[in-house]
DNA sequence: CGTGTTTGACCGGCGC
DNA sequence: GCGCCGGTCAAACACG
């Protein structure tokens, strides 16, 4: 995550009446009153007054969210600084591990490490053929990304919530983790040839990581309440998540999830849109698009406009 | 009974 | 060629 190119998030919600008169007619206005999913409006003042309040509070929110991420970008940059650092004084270490790594894992580190998820994409190839012809996977190699998920520390179990239906088919304590890892292909499979990998951080127990192997080619199921029925899962499909939008590092997504209420309140007024391979511009639509469908935002937003333009009138 | 998880066995790639 | 290791299979098991 490259903050130099971090852009600005904060939503300038300080609407002028002139501005909106002058950008829209009031009937277009209207229409995107209807857009927002407000067929109708009453303009009382105490309501008027309940919904300057929400708006308020809703931009302090905001406000506090930039905050935090600009927080967060610091730490990285940091953080990063720290790891350049270490790596230039240490070469010939980094590549006696790299050289350690499998084939895979190494083409891995090459392959475009992109955010949660692949989305529909073109260059998905099919189970049997990933698996049975290895060379024409070298020339069509499946498309990896992954994704850090922070979850409770007693949170023992591997299951990442992320909006598809996964099948765990497997797991093995690996040799550079203690904690086990967890395989999962899509239950579309084998017409979906998703797979997905979830292990444990070894610094960080409480950061759940998965690899996900090629991209999914059916549309997103009903979000479900859990995929192993354990009830202990972490959830990527309705979180506040920082993306690294660098075009050297690895793109990785990190979420906290040890912050829940705020999920559960949110959980059924997001789209899980986390197929978004560009960022930060597919970032900030995927803002957008978690806000405008967020009823109470609506609100907010229909009231600040309309107590506008009642004090203009 | 259907579906999903667990777990030991097995397979194949890679390094020595 | 051998051993290590990650990934996958499949029978047994659990659960609703």
């Amino acid at each position: 995550m490259d903050c130099s190119s971090y852009i600005n998030t904060s939503l300038d919600l300080n609407i002028t009446p002139y501005t909106v008169q002058q950008i829209l007619p009031k009937k277009d206005l209207e229409n995107n009153f209807f857009s927002l999913g407000i067929t109708s409006f009453s303009l009382k003042d105490e309501s008027i007054d309940e919904l300057e309040e929400e708006l308020k509070r809703v931009t302090a929110e905001n406000k506090k969210l930039v905050e935090m991420l600009s927080v967060v970008c610091e730490n990285y940059n940091a953080l990063r600084t720290h790891l350049m650092e270490y790596m230039s004084r240490n070469p010939e270490k980094e590549l006696s591990t790299t050289s350690k790594k499998r084939k895979s894992e190494s083409s891995n580190n090459n392959s475009n490490l992109i955010g949660v998820n692949n989305g529909n994409s073109e260059t998905s190839s099919t189970d049997e053929e990933s698996c049975k012809k290895p060379r024409e996977e070298e020339i069509i190699k499946p498309k990896i990304s992954r994704a850090c998920v922070r979850t409770d520390a007693s949170d023992t179990g591997l299951i990442m919530k992320d909006g598809y239906h996964w099948r765990k088919y497997g797991q093995k304590v690996t040799r550079d983790n203690p904690c086990p890892r967890a395989y999962f292909k899509c239950s579309f499979a084998p017409s979906c040839p998703v797979k997905k990998k979830v292990q444990r951080s070894v610094d960080d127990q409480s950061m759940l990581v998965a690899t996900y192997e090629g991209e999914h080619n059916h549309p997103q199921p009903a979000p479900l309440e859990s995929t192993s029925g354990s009830g202990r899962s972490a959830s990527l499909s309705s979180i506040p998540c920082s993306a690294s939008p660098s075009s050297t590092a690895p793109k990785v997504v990190t979420l906290d999830l040890t912050n829940s209420k705020s999920n559960k309140d949110s959980k059924n007024n997001f789209e899980p849109r986390k197929d978004s391979p560009k960022v930060p511009k597919n970032l900030v639509e995927q803002m957008a698009t978690s806000l405008t469908t967020d009823p109470n935002f609506r609100a907010a937003l229909v009231a600040a406009i309309s107590g506008r333009l009642m004090h203009n009138n």
